[in-house]
DNA sequence: CGAGAATAATAAGTACGACGTTTACGTCAC
DNA sequence: GTGACGTAAACGTCGTACTTATTATTCTCG
């Protein structure tokens, strides 16, 4: 069902990734290599680029004579935009999607600022074509339509922002977003005051006011924050 | 000299991962496995798992048939602390420590503002002994004794705030305080305006006082962009 | 002469078996 | 009890053979 005849490599990863991710191989269990070889069916050098593959996300390390032990989760690189999957689909995505919102509330109004600076006539045009869009599907139960439109409206943000680190956190966000709407029952259609926020955030950055663009991205964070805490325990 | 007797597979990714990121590969150009296992005298096993945790940091991709193609920038993992040592030890290094000073002027502020809320005792038993690690380090040369008690610093502030994400950026902090000390020329002692602030800001956590917190961790970042500016053009 | 289909060539993907190397662990002597 | 020592278990590396997907070429037919 999910990626199955894009190799066996990918199908194996994508299986202990996520089995590593969500808890079920508890850190310190030790995996063999040819037991893993056994269980999949797969040659051991399948296995070994896999395991090659967790060890450079430091999920698991291998040792010589003891085996490929799972490691605590405090070392995971929990920014690969593929361990964040695995951890949204996995047993406390409520926690998971709480720390990446903080992290969002952290770094969107400042990537807002700068894009108030920084933004090409282009990308502000994207800007107010996508809260548009977002307004345009804010009601009748779009919500696929909104979140595509809401993805595009935040990455464009931080593109324009002229930080690789903060472009790169698109992915990032794109996967809260994705997680927020399809995970939590989100039987109703967005909050309208967020919506409007959005058009105004785009008015702020075409008018070149970073003040105003980091403000107002600060009340999307609070919004999208308490947004949790209402649905979430 | 780097990483030789502790495997062939790490030596050879880190050869390659460095040439990549250095832009000595440009995106687009190829390379061929059994090329690299002539280049670098291994077998192909070994390069096919290097191939495939660069692959996992979105440095290259392989398609059957026409090789392992460099990719474009825009796509790395830019957060994974390996790919970050490699790209500060090449050529674009003052862009680099741009961007995530940045992105530490993002974070750290709110990071250190949740830290003043949810510290333990113990973490701020330690940022003070760091602190004053700090003050005891910061004349006379002790450039190697200073960047310890800062990195260990920052990586308390990042753990104490709860967050996971925010903590996990302690390997970026410290990746960016060792460039800094250590690539970039530094004849003289550190600022003593950064050390007093680091003093208070271990005051104001102790003390539980957010925005006290914040504010003298957003004059410290000010200050890090600030000497940027002055030793980059 | 051109468009499309059959075919060949290429490089990665997978498998298997062998051997090397490290290292935890048990054994034995003292 | 403690130390040296040997052994076996697991990963690390290698070479080779085979499979498969994809591109490039050639061939055929209109």
């Amino acid at each position: 069902m999910t990626t199955q005849s894009q190799g066996l490599h990918t199908h194996v990863l994508e299986t202990l990734g996520l089995e590593i991710s969500s808890g079920q191989c508890p850190p310190g269990s030790v995996l063999r290599t040819d037991e893993l070889a056994r269980r999949f069916d797969v040659s051991r050098t399948v296995i070994r680029e896999v395991v090659r593959v967790l060890e450079s996300m430091h999920l698991v390390e291998s040792r010589r004579r003891v085996g490929v032990t799972v490691r605590p989760a405090a070392t995971w690189n929990v920014y690969d935009p593929q361990v964040i999957r695995w951890r949204l689909a996995g047993a406390d995505r409520p926690r998971q999607l709480r720390s990446l919102t903080v992290l969002r509330s952290a770094i969107e109004p400042v990537a807002a600022s700068l894009a108030a600076r920084h933004a090409t006539a282009e990308q502000c045009a994207e800007l107010t074509e996508r809260a548009l869009g977002m307004v345009a599907t804010s009601r009748g139960q779009q919500l696929e339509g909104y979140l595509e439109h809401d993805i595009a409206f935040h990455r464009v943000v931080l593109n324009a922002s002229g930080n690789e680190m903060f472009a790169r956190l698109g992915d990032v966000v794109a996967e809260v977003l994705a997680g927020r709407t399809h995970h939590q029952v989100m039987f109703e259609d967005p909050d309208p005051a967020a919506v409007t926020l959005h058009v105004r955030l785009a008015e702020a950055v075409r008018e070149g006011d970073p003040e105003a663009a980091e403000r107002i991205t600060k009340e999307i964070a609070v919004g999208a924050l308490h947004e949790l805490d209402v649905l979430a325990p």
